[in-house]
DNA sequence: CTTTTTTCTGAACATCTGTTCAGTTATTGT
DNA sequence: ACAATAACTGAACAGATGTTCAGAAAAAAG
């Protein structure tokens, strides 16, 4: 046997994406073989390197995918000029952007020690991009004099790891709706930064 | 060769454990090897098994007896009839008990997956225990109309997630100092709480 | 129908994995 | 001085690891 039937690139490569995104926020980068990938496509594992150079760009490239796409989303919805209007549209955007995709949130954050250098670098500054654009609606409030901010550095930490938590716990068939999640976290972001 | 010069049980024992301890927070359980931490206490592999009967318990008394830790200093802070009080202690505990095991919390946070099945039932029955605490003493507030809390596992998930964060950014090198960042996360919780 | 290209297999590679254990040496107890 | 024990070595185990590649088969192009 060689080429299987109905074998397509652009099938099989989004797929073995897939895959390896489950297993490494399953288990972990390092835990998972490409054999398992492969597996889990119904494939050898010499196939994948026919689209990958090899594991650590897999890596690499969900984790920039996602964070692209997360600023890409963010970028895209409309802005306010009222500072507190923008941090409750960004409160909500953050949870319900994590919500949806809990493995992409989960590898962003769980498998930056095991990229290269030179991959973390780029995937940092990504974050550090996000994290900019919430703090500069936080510097905005404290300028309307509608926040009370003694460090709007820490301030934006603080909120996003407070927003990043719900992806701990929350699951659909729960007790809370998505919009009675956002009530709540917007009720504790908008107390703590207000003045 | 054998038993080498000056080796001794009660030295060799400590030294893998933080050994393991600091690799695993580094590198990963799943990417560290056993010769790899052999290697860093001076001894060969199977050394290590005196010491502990497969990788696996090795993670697992890591994160057991730092939980425990964690709780029984917890238990040590005398208490306050005031929740509000109780709370800005919590704030203040929690900071600087995770700020002084970065490793440890690293690995009791990211590691949860490596665990088999019953470890990890008792590691997250352990980590239960801890935030029942912290919902006691809000629930307290509540009780006393001092905090307005619609839903108080949630605020407590929200609160832990908010001081963890402190673990990604601060450097005791860095800009500010223990009290301020104790100050500055301790105003943020407590007007996020607060009625 | 024939050629070319794309997609995949299956085997091979060198190396690493957790773990076991017989044997060796330093220390302790008598 | 000798015996017993504790602490460790070094080799071995069966299997897994990421990656490469010649060749085979299916699909596309002519």
């Amino acid at each position: 046997m060689a080429r299987t039937q109905g074998s397509h690139s652009d099938i099989t490569g989004p797929r073995i994406r897939e895959a390896a995104l489950r297993l490494f926020a399953q288990h972990g980068y390092a835990a998972v073989s490409m054999r398992q990938i492969a597996k889990e496509v119904g494939v050898q594992a010499g196939a994948l390197y026919n689209y990958t150079p090899d594991k650590q760009s897999l890596l690499f490239n969900l984790m920039a995918g996602h964070m692209e796409e997360l600023q890409a989303a963010w970028d895209a919805v409309p802005q306010s000029d009222s500072a507190l209007e923008r941090l409750r549209a960004f409160t909500g955007f953050h949870i319900r952007f994590h919500l949806e995709r809990p493995d992409a949130v989960f590898i962003a954050y769980m498998e930056l020690r095991n990229l290269t250098e030179e991959n973390f670098t780029v995937i940092e500054s990504l974050r550090r991009d996000y994290e900019n654009g919430v703090e500069g609606i936080l510097k905005k409030g404290v300028e309307q004099g509608v926040f009370a901010i003694p460090d709007t550095k820490i301030a934006t930490l603080a909120v996003i790891a407070m927003l990043n938590g719900v992806n701990t716990w929350y699951r659909s068939e729960g007790r809370l709706s998505l919009d009675e999640v956002e009530r709540v976290y917007w009720g504790m972001v908008q107390k703590a930064v207000s003045t």
